[in-house]
DNA sequence: ACAGTACCCGAAAGCGCTTACGAAAGCGCT
DNA sequence: AGCGCTTTCGTAAGCGCTTTCGGGTACTGT
């Protein structure tokens, strides 16, 4: 991409159209006190009418607030990651920010990376969905990068983990997953098995021990519960299927930590004859849009996920706290059709 | 967000610590001539041991190249869109590029707000997917801003539109219709209706064109096919079939016009209790991650989206031609169990 | 009437980079 | 040796903005 010279106006030029200093039209349109309402009100009027946008760049290089922020997620592609998105730049929008999002395709180490490049490119904010920096060589300089960002008067937000000691919004994963092992467990279910992505993220600890705890109501054990991690994509879940059908053939129920994995896990069952949900029912997490369209309908416990994104982003935007904050959001069950009662 | 001033090395320290100025380090690093290569090394070789990045800020002001392109979709939540910006992202990493990604919810208006928000930010290039400037009160100010901005250096390109005068990549919409419409005629069907998007959008015209030849093909006449017209999303695909269920109840096979659509209808069938596809086929258009995972799986036109925004960016970092490029991509049809024999 | 105070506003110094432009140095040639 | 040429590098002038600092003006109180 090349050199150029913009042609569009300079703040001098509304300066000079309002009659006023290029120091005083800077004060007037970006709230800075010094300014007489009257003046200030002027000059906004007069820029309005030139159809004048301050120069992000020069604005940013002068040190004045920066008014775009950086979103990571693993995978844009993926509907989760794009729900967010979504919502997030719903209110980017409405907030006149632009939004920065890099997707890491689940390397870590290219997370750090694009840490890195939008801390260097001063992003005002940075909001990570998803992260997978689990392992601690890589988490540490995360961390510290993290850290010193935010000294440097940076925010960061994180959805659904809580493992960067930051600011979070969380979805209620512990509820959530007790309530689909309850509904499971209530229609008759013994024999059932999970189907999880890596047990070192949060959101698999989180929602592990919620189907711990419904397990422990009914007074079952969990421990003898079968739990395949593979990792929370349709192969992942196709694989865990395979894996769940061969050593654990009289299983009448898969419990998938998200709806990815769960649509492979259908997909699977398809393939091999088994009926859902007369033969096994199964259960995702999430409720991606495309969930109540599959066929059966995917029982799934919903996340508001663009409500997340939201909810992110505007956390990040308040003034930083002292101490990490956590924002919660409900995860409702939502029964469809691909959960019934088990064979007699 | 607040003001703060970044504790990053300068280019200044990199020139210090290679023992040259500030001149010969920018101009090292950026690859302008005028450095002989052993310096230039040198001075590589030291800005990458100590971790220097340059401040995109700084160099955009200055005048260099923008590191930084935008992109604008309708909705990134769409499986679509967010399959184009994953390809799209994902040549972005691999060039050091940033990726600034607006949506505009398929209003034209704000999309043209969009549009000139990302040249007031001095991207270095803009590419549109799916764009609805149709409307002449809005599409003609949205060339004349794309045009101003082309001279001042920027690049553009579109996706899967043609109708902005800039470089486009599209796909063979023409010859994918053709392929499903001659898929379904091969299969027996004769009563079929037509499931579109907005007549306005080129995509939508090329589409028709498609199953229009190959109804010729076959010695039909496509005029008497009802082709309704909602729009390109699950609830337009929905009302849809509802429409065409009332008024054309003969209809045997159902041509929507892209993925969401198609799974719109098949869930309005569903729900109205009609079997796919042994009363009626259905067939879509795109071939999203999810149009295999359904049940039954989508018979639909395959486009490479995630390739399409690769290529949209390719094509956008190319040297400007004089005219207009238009790139190619194949659309190939996928046969899977939504589309059968019509019943007999 | 005058000093003291508060309030506005303008001049100017950068932010970190690119890039004219000019100086210095090396070369072959007369 | 001296000339002009090319090549290589440094000096310095901005890019458009924010912000400190100081000067003006209009008040207040005595």
């Amino acid at each position: 991409m090349s050199t150029r010279r913009a042609a569009t106006l300079r703040l001098q030029d509304v300066a000079e159209a309002a009659g006023v200093s290029i120091a005083t039209a800077s004060r007037s349109l970006s709230g800075s006190p010094g300014v007489s309402e009257t003046v200030a009100e002027r000059v906004r009027e007069v820029a309005s009418t030139l159809g004048y946008v301050a120069n992000v760049h020069a604005r940013s290089l002068a040190g004045g607030p920066t008014r775009t922020v950086g979103l990571v997620v693993h995978e844009i592609g993926d509907p989760y990651f794009s729900e967010i998105a979504s919502g997030l730049l719903g209110v980017g929008a409405r907030e006149g920010l632009t939004v920065q999002i890099c997707h890491t395709g689940r390397d870590p180490e290219r997370e750090l990376a694009q840490l890195r490049m939008l801390i260097a490119n001063r992003v005002g904010a940075i909001v990570i969905a998803g992260s997978g920096l689990v392992d601690p060589s890589l988490q540490a300089p995360a961390k510290a990068e993290l850290q010193t960002f935010r000294r440097a008067g940076g925010r960061v937000a994180v959805i659904g983990r809580h493992h960067l000691g930051v600011d979070a919004v969380l979805p209620d994963n512990v509820e959530g997953a007790r309530a689909v092992a309850r509904h499971l467990l209530d229609l008759g279910h013994r024999r059932v098995a999970v189907a999880a992505g890596s047990r070192q993220l949060t959101t698999v600890a989180d929602r592990l021990a919620g189907l711990q705890q419904a397990f422990a109501d009914a007074g079952l054990d969990f421990a003898a519960v079968p739990v395949v991690e593979t990792d929370f994509t349709r192969a992942g879940g196709k694989a865990a299927a395979e894996q769940i059908l061969a050593e654990h053939p009289g299983v009448t129920a898969v419990l998938a930590l998200n709806d990815d994995m769960a649509i492979g896990v259908l997909s699977a069952l398809r393939a091999r004859g088994v009926s859902v949900p007369r033969e096994v029912s199964v259960t995702g997490f999430d409720d991606v849009a495309v969930a109540g369209d599959l066929a059966p309908s995917l029982t799934t416990v919903r996340l508001p996920m663009g409500e997340m994104g939201e909810q992110a982003l505007v956390l990040a935007l308040k003034k930083p706290g002292t101490r990490p904050r956590r924002r919660h959001v409900d995860a409702e069950l939502v029964v469809r059709d691909s959960s019934g009662p088990p064979p007699s």
